[in-house]
DNA sequence: GATACGAACCAATCTTATAATGGTTCCATC
DNA sequence: GATGGAACCATTATAAGATTGGTTCGTATC
């Protein structure tokens, strides 16, 4: 093993332990609630600083692998949200047509604040889920690809209230009991927003706009 | 199995307190959490057993004048809901600029739904707040007739998830540790929002637009 | 004998103190 | 300049004790 090239410095250890925790999520060699050992421990039995560690965790947080939360720890996946309950609560004072509506008011604000903060690996991430997104052939795997599509625009606007409402908002419109519903709306969805519209909106949000 | 004619009997006693109870909920002679003295310090003070103070409370309860929560205490009003559940949870992790923003997404899109709901009733209380606004004196009186205001807004405009978030997002704004940063704000806000765009909006809303 | 009072207990919550964790800064070393 | 180590800060978790509403039982007083 050998490691002449000094350049590299900030990347060279911090990428080898990122790679490391990388396998250990992939692996799923966490605990049921994907907690990561503390930045102390991972430096510890990694054998390197915990600069390093807090670095190939600064990684995974980009790419949104990790989550973490101050005196609480770091987890895989992503920070849960409790809008559940206050979605199951409101599913039955309200319709489709209204979850719409109210889709049609945040999703445009959440594009043009994504555009002002997602990095280019999430413009990567989005054009992947694009892609996904029209290479799926089932009904189910459409919806799958094209939610966390949009989840993912969400996220990146970095505007905490209004993730939650989108995010609660998203989860009526994932009812289990408006099924068919959904299915006759993603016909007339998929007639507008087609693959390109959404390669248009990924266009307009690298671009600043 | 027991329940006999305790109703009568109770009454008596228990009436008296209920009374009294009454009376300082009314007169507001309450913490400003609306903390109700604890059922043994009122048995106490009150010179009568607990099981009457009991029957008090359950006499207010039924009336809808308190809610009582084991382990944490008797209080005046109503129990807070989910929304105000969620907005707590969510105002550590937020800035004043987020919610000004989330705002400024959501309140026209409702403003424009109030307009194909509201009824002239409606558009009658919201010329009422406007004036209360605009005749307020001291900032906290502003500020009460302003929210009444935009939340008639957002309960006219007949959406469900929308009034949600509205009301989420809303009472992050309210946060108590906040109460400096609103001040700035509104000395910002009342420049532009005056009270002739008060009304104009409600114009353009009665107009149907 | 019915009612009310007091006491005790239970379950949920709050309060407080302590420990743990992520976030940050500083310093010594290479 | 980068790395490792240490210390400190802010937030959260955890555990123990106190508080509070919910409940039951025994006794007294009428």
């Amino acid at each position: 093993m050998m490691l002449p090239r000094r350049n590299l410095t900030v990347t060279d250890s911090a990428n080898s332990v990122r790679a490391r925790l990388q396998g250990m999520i992939e692996r799923g060699s966490l605990p049921v609630d994907g907690r990561l050992p503390t930045e102390r421990a991972l430096s510890e039995s990694m054998g390197v600083g915990r600069r390093a560690v807090r670095s190939a965790l600064d990684l995974l947080l980009a790419e949104g692998l990790i989550w973490r939360k101050q005196g609480k720890g770091t987890f895989a996946g992503q920070a849960p949200d409790k809008t559940q309950v206050l979605a199951a609560e409101i599913v039955g004072e309200t319709n489709f047509a209204e979850v719409l509506e109210a889709r049609l008011c945040i999703e445009p604000t959440l594009a043009a604040m994504s555009a002002r903060h997602a990095l280019p690996a999430d413009i990567e991430r989005m054009r992947n889920l694009a892609r996904r997104t029209v290479e799926a052939t089932d009904a189910e795997s459409i919806e799958l690809w094209d939610g966390a599509l949009h989840r993912l625009i969400a996220r990146t606007a970095c505007n905490k209230p209004l993730l939650t409402s989108f995010s609660m908002i998203d989860e009526i419109r994932g009812n289990e009991s408006w099924r068919g519903l959904r299915s006759k709306a993603r016909s007339l969805e998929t007639l507008k927003i087609s693959d390109g519209e959404h390669h248009a909106i990924i266009d307009q949000i690298e671009a600043g706009n």
